[in-house]
DNA sequence: GCCAACGTTGGC
DNA sequence: GCCAACGTTGGC
């Protein structure tokens, strides 16, 4: 199994959203490497939900991928993007945020500061397990 | 709301 | 294929 983090602005989709749907296809991608890494993605793969343009801007919750990648076609005539189905599986006790990732020795290398436009991105399963330790879950 | 960073587009 | 212009993202 793998583990990812995407990126959402919660005044266009947050994860309350995700809980009130359940299932959500994740649409939208329009980066090469954040679309490969939907691309990438296998049924069971573990995904951080992280709510961004947010002060601070931080991990919310977990997901889970239960359709692999297919066509994205939310731009009418251009084929090159895909999206994936992901379910809603909690929203965390506490939060994460960017600061918490900065100061945490095992965070402090996640792509998510290194990269800081990337919005669909790979998690390490040790940075995901610091995670799920520092929110209680 | 600002603006730096950076990805994408398109003229040449 | 280069690179300037442009558009978007996201931290602050």
């Amino acid at each position: 199994m793998r583990y990812w983090l995407m990126k959402s602005e919660p005044e266009v989709f947050s994860i309350d959203d995700l809980k009130r749907k359940k299932v959500e296809p994740w649409s939208g991608v329009r980066n090469y490497t954040a679309r490969n890494n939907l691309r990438a993605m296998k049924k069971g793969d573990r995904v951080l939900f992280y709510h961004s343009r947010i002060v601070p801007p931080r991990i919310v919750g977990e997901m889970e991928v239960v359709r692999e990648a297919y066509p994205d076609r939310t731009s009418p005539g251009d084929d090159r993007w895909s999206q994936v189905d992901v379910k809603f599986l909690r929203k965390f006790p506490r939060q994460v945020t960017i600061e918490d990732v900065k100061m945490i020795r095992e965070l402090s290398g996640m792509q998510l500061l290194k990269f800081s436009r990337l919005s669909v991105m790979p998690v390490t399963a040790n940075e995901y397990k610091t995670i799920l330790e520092l929110v209680g879950a």
